[in-house]
DNA sequence: TTGTGTTTTACGACCTCC
DNA sequence: GGAGGTCGTAAAACACAA
């Protein structure tokens, strides 16, 4: 591969240059245009220019725009300027002046590097933003799962326990006829235990805390006196 | 080597602030 | 009105699998 090497920077093909300020502008000698603007549909978009290019036709600005090639960075400018917005995201006209000098680079580069660097930042930003709700959710949902899973035992506990009281309600009531046949003890004659009546359609995925408290009495009755 | 995806540099359009 | 910000995008540079 054909190249330049320009300073500490090393380009492919075979360039011309041009200094522009401290900044290498690097145009392609043949002038072949490299991968196509225009393969997507762009609204309003204008010709690439470099900065201060005193370029005065449209047939300069589309040959400067086809040609013009992006100069990378060093290792130690990029250091440099990590460094800095570190310090300080935002850039104010004095200190970008200041880092440019230093690094040898045009106000502008040093200016387009930290909206790029503030770009970056943000989405980092949001990406833990993301990453912490997206946390937090799954504790909550991981919470919500457990609290219903309990729900659902303690429905399946009360239902047992319904069914266990059924039973003896029934038991107890076929006794009572067979053991006094000429006095028969009607179950809704004889008061307390006869008097339970089971709530006629108990939901039984309903949490245990929400039946009705009456009924919650007349069980701890029945355990009182028969369990 | 080549196709493809990602990162980096650069720019245009538009917005806000002084 | 100008300087400097964000946003969206182009395109070069780079990484890497096939």
């Amino acid at each position: 591969m054909d190249q330049t090497v320009l300073g500490t920077q090393v380009y492919p093909y075979s360039y011309t240059t041009q200094i522009h300020s401290q900044c290498i502008i690097v145009n392609k000698v043949d002038g072949s245009s490299s991968s196509g603007e225009g393969s997507k549909p762009v609204k309003r978009r204008r010709k690439r220019r470099s900065k201060g290019s005193s370029a005065t036709s449209e047939d300069d600005m589309t040959a400067i725009g086809v040609m013009l090639r992006k100069r990378k960075l060093t290792d130690e400018q990029v250091n440099m300027l990590e460094f800095s917005f570190e310090n300080e995201h935002k850039l104010e006209s004095g200190r970008k002046e200041k880092i440019a000098g230093e690094l040898g680079l045009d106000p502008r580069q040093v200016a387009v590097w930290f909206q790029n660097r503030r770009a970056r930042w943000k989405n980092k930003k949001l990406e833990e933003e993301y990453a912490k709700l997206k946390s937090q959710h799954d504790t909550v949902v991981l919470g919500q799962c457990q609290l219903e899973s309990q729900v659902l035992k303690l429905s399946e506990q009360l239902s047992e326990a319904q069914n266990e009281i059924r039973k003896l309600s029934e038991r107890l009531a076929q006794e009572t006829l067979t053991n006094s046949p000429g006095s028969p003890r009607s179950v809704e004659a004889n008061g307390a235990p006869f008097d339970f009546e089971f709530p006629p359609d108990i939901n039984y995925s309903v949490p245990f805390y929400m039946l009705d408290n009456n009924y919650l009495q007349n069980i701890e009755y029945w355990d009182g006196l028969y369990v």
